[in-house]
DNA sequence: CACAAACGGTTGCGCACGCAACTGTCTGGA
DNA sequence: TCCAGACAGTTGCGTGCGCAACCGTTTGTG
């Protein structure tokens, strides 16, 4: 053993970074999550939904499960929720009668429109306490880590390099 | 309204760095947590306070709490589990008797010795995705937002710079 | 044509979580 | 001195989650 690799066998969780990673993560859900919660009574997965559908208007949840990973028992009930405000509309599609075709309402639509720049604009703030060349580095390290483990796909990968150009 | 802020008034979820630093949060703690899992029987809260508790001799679950930001119950019941496998050890301290004071077994040392290369081992895969000049760039952002979230005491922020320094 | 396997989506169940309320202990000011 | 408030830690309760099992539909292969 290298003098180098006992010098740090001692494990420090302020500086463990899938630690850091994780309660980033929270603060940043729970810093987002009031606009979502206190303004519209979403939940985190409900507006991940809206924010997917809003997008892709002839989304199912299969995939909404795939490009948000979430489970997909947890898709189905955000689902459920928002079908039941009105705030998303369902088609069965001839084509395929399993699955259903989803698409905001004009109410969802409303709503969404609404949200999105908030959103965006709570994005903007919180990537503020960096400069550009910073944010360009931490954007980078954040599309390495995803595509280490596999977690976008690759268009969401190219996407991801362009996006720190148009940010603060 | 300029045309440079219309031109993105449209979200994309793949895009958009809150949710994309959640989703990777998950991916990272399920790839460690396999870890904790398998071979040892810990959950994440059990994890972290066998972390907090070998690398501080006199803690108590207050600072456990603090220093994680996990909430207390969750500290609580963790701390109930590790106690009821023998893995840590309380004395009420004379001084306060409100607080309890932590400290690992002789068999929690053992495991505590075991677990720490291997979540050490694994941080360094991880971050060997990335070149050094890489990383340096991901600490940085991620220790800005820390700050600017007020997740990280000082200790933590002045550490985690340094951090990167013995990192691959 | 038939039937097994795959697939989209839902549901029952057990579990961990956060909130609020609680117990027991300490502290500071009237 | 006393008592209201703060604090460490625990517990009851409602909720959201993931797993596994399920239903109805489609696909592919004999």
């Amino acid at each position: 053993m290298s003098p180098r690799s006992t010098r740090r066998a001692s494990l420090q969780l302020a500086r463990f970074v899938p630690f850091r990673l994780n309660r980033l993560a929270v603060a940043v859900s729970q810093h987002l999550s009031a606009i979502y919660r206190g303004r519209f009574q979403l939940d985190i997965p409900e507006w991940r939904v809206m924010a997917t559908v809003g997008q892709d208007p002839r989304c199912t949840a299969q995939h909404i499960a795939a490009s948000t990973r979430m489970h997909k028992t947890r898709v189905s009930r955000a689902i459920a929720h928002l079908l039941k405000r009105g705030l998303i509309e369902r088609v069965s599609r001839a084509a395929d009668r399993r699955e259903m075709q989803l698409r905001l309402s004009s109410s969802g639509r409303r709503m969404y429109a609404q949200l999105v720049p908030l959103a965006l604009l709570r994005e903007r703030a919180l990537l503020a306490c960096m400069s550009a060349r910073e944010l360009r580095g931490f954007i980078t390290g954040l599309a390495r880590l995803e595509g280490f483990l596999g977690v976008a796909g690759p268009a969401a990968a190219r996407a991801s390099a362009s996006h720190a150009e148009s940010l603060p």
